[in-house]
DNA sequence: ATAAACCTTAACGTTAACTCTAAGTCAATA
DNA sequence: TATTGACTTAGAGTTAACGTTAAGGTTTAT
């Protein structure tokens, strides 16, 4: 009887908008229906859908990702293609990390240099402050 | 006497396209122009585009990074609210990161997956073709 | 002096990944 | 039985961040 549109929305938490956009894009095919044209997906849909998100998650395009079901598509035949693909896949997500922790050091750089400007401001009126109550007295 | 966009699109990386939609976007204010409307850019300006450049990499959207840019056109008495906002970004991008790192895992293990599948496709094939040079003699 | 290279503005086009609308079917509840 | 609410489709709309085009002015090199 599988799990309806809904349920799988709320399991992979992708909008039921987005799981039949998919479908229609060709990320999830075959999708089984009731008589009256109602979806029902299987586990085996899901386990899909976990990999979608998974690469999906780590930056790969829609595109990209529906070459990759391709593959799938065609058989066994294509493992080891699409076992390069992940592995390629990897090593850009791992690159994608290393750039955010070297922009990440300017981000805290940019933080330090405003935080320097502001210890100054709160200073100038410190002093503009004092200096008002010496003239007052 | 500054900088022409085209000197500064090189040192930037930004086109020159993207220097004036930049521009008129609010995002850099008070380009100084020659008397033939040409811009001419200042150490200052290149200053500027450096931090949003950095916010951007950053995966900060152009939106933020004008709210920001429009905290500092108020001026000093902002310095403080910029620090906060700054030191907010950063925290997002190291959730960012250690998001990236989770998802990285599940590939890792997709990869495993894969890659197990495929060993066992390759044995498969070499046990049908031992039984057929067997059949063969 | 004339072409090549570079500049300007305004406004429309593009791409990815949704997101929503309209018009309608179907199942369960009051 | 009427209405609520979830489901269907095709297709149009949205958003961010550009990119491109048209129509023209300015500088520089030969």
């Amino acid at each position: 009887m599988g799990y309806t549109i809904k349920q799988v929305s709320e399991r992979t938490r992708l909008s039921a908008h987005v799981l039949r956009y998919y479908e229609r894009e060709g990320l999830l095919s075959h999708v089984r229906r009731s008589d009256s044209g109602i979806r029902h997906y299987t586990e085996d849909d899901l386990e899909w859908l976990g990999l979608i998100c998974c690469l999906k998650n780590t930056g790969m395009s829609l595109k990209q990702i529906k070459a990759f079901v391709d593959l799938s598509a065609e058989g066994k035949e294509t493992l080891q293609q699409r076992c390069e693909m992940l592995v390629e896949h990897k090593k850009n997500v791992e690159a994608q990390i290393a750039e955010m922790y070297r922009h990440l050091e300017k981000v805290s750089h940019k933080i330090a240099y405003f935080t320097k400007q502001y210890d100054q401001y709160r200073n100038e009126l410190e002093t503009r402050q004092e200096a008002l109550t010496a003239s007052a007295r």
